[in-house]
DNA sequence: ACCTGAACACCGTTCAAGT
DNA sequence: ACCTGAACACCGTTCAAGT
């Protein structure tokens, strides 16, 4: 009636609602009652509910296919990378909690980013330990900076988030302000900043001049 | 019989099941049983459990209590923010997952390390918004290096930690070399590091480089 | 190969009731 | 103020059975 029940489609109906009502709302039960499907019809596709998960982590990734090593200079490459990585992050909200949860190692696209971004630290001279904290560090920057204030295209309706921002502004600027007085002060700007495209650029900067900077004292 | 049953004593045994066991582990229902109560009995304390986890991470981050701002220059005192940071994580297995699982803005004790970091990025010249995101930064990082392999006083026996380690570098190490020729040449040193410490003081390196290389820019 | 039906053990949470 | 008992709606998962 509507396309084949594929793995590839309970993925992809997974990262919708995960999307748009949070990950917690993915439950084998509703993800079933959605695809008008019974419940126990996803096990036949999935082993359990974390392949699952495991199966929005590799379509999730598979978005940003990461090009064959090229030859320009390693601190492009890895730039290239980490926007990558923060624009999936961006585009898909439960992506971060999605991440979290598994382990990268069960997730084939998520180690073929991985490996690329470990043969650029080699690369740059790092050793092996040094490159597989470097990478580790990679992504976690990437999603500090992807969770930046939501801007713009959110799931919820406008009025909603104008509504949830001004909320939150007025929970941060109720606090003590002799406990928390930058808190207080900054609670305009921590719920909505102004200049998203800046905020990218500056957040990738700060990653990559640290790793440029320990790469020149080796 | 063995104490009363107060909300920082709850707290204190969900900690204890979450870095033994893991966060998933942390039941209301598990958790009264282990107290010997009855799980209603906790809603006294807790509104619900979202409550009892923002409980676990005010007593997480209690632990290290932020000292006040000393006249040391800025550098200084967000690399011991970052150090400390650092060594609860380590500390207790499952900060990580409870700290991404909740909203910073509900955890007082969160609220405190967050405004004193706000306060030393904004010292170090950074604007309103940059400071925001280097604070985020900084956690994530934290996270990251935090994250490095387990080397010691892990909550499984010395026999099932080498076990897993075993198993998880034979996995690595099994992947088709021609995809991820990095990740099978680096299994080992991926699995089990060979120097904490100085894992520890090059990743904080890492991300206060970065930060001083944007500051210097000012 | 692909899906259903019924059942099991486990959740978080509410609400009235006890002391 | 602090805790219990019973009940509700919801999970993930197994196992046998259907086509």
């Amino acid at each position: 009636m509507m396309g084949k029940l594929t793995a590839r489609a309970i993925a992809e109906r997974a990262l919708e609602i995960g999307d748009a009502e949070g990950l917690d709302a993915v439950t084998i039960r509703r993800l079933a009652s959605d695809l008008g499907v019974t419940p126990m019809a996803l096990y036949w596709h999935f082993k359990n509910k974390e392949q699952l998960i495991i199966g929005m982590a590799d379509h999730l990734i598979g978005g940003f296919a990461p090009k064959p090593a090229d030859q320009r200079p390693w601190q492009e490459q890895l730039r290239d990378l980490t926007e990558g990585l923060i624009n999936t992050l961006r585009t898909h909200p439960c992506a971060k909690h999605v991440i979290e949860q598994i382990d990268a190692v069960a997730v084939p696209n998520f180690l073929a980013v991985w490996d690329q971004a470990l043969g650029l630290a080699r690369t740059a001279g790092f050793s092996v330990e040094e490159s597989c904290l470097i990478t580790k560090y990679l992504l976690q920057s990437a999603i500090a900076i992807a969770d930046a204030p939501v801007h713009d295209q959110a799931f919820l309706s406008g009025e909603d988030l104008a509504q949830q921002v001004r909320f939150k502004r007025l929970g941060l600027q109720s606090l003590p302000g002799e406990s928390y007085p930058h808190l207080v002060e900054m609670a305009g700007p921590l719920v909505e900043p102004k200049d998203p495209h800046l905020y990218d650029t500056f957040g990738v900067d700060l990653v990559l001049s640290g790793i440029e900077a320990l790469a020149a004292r080796r």
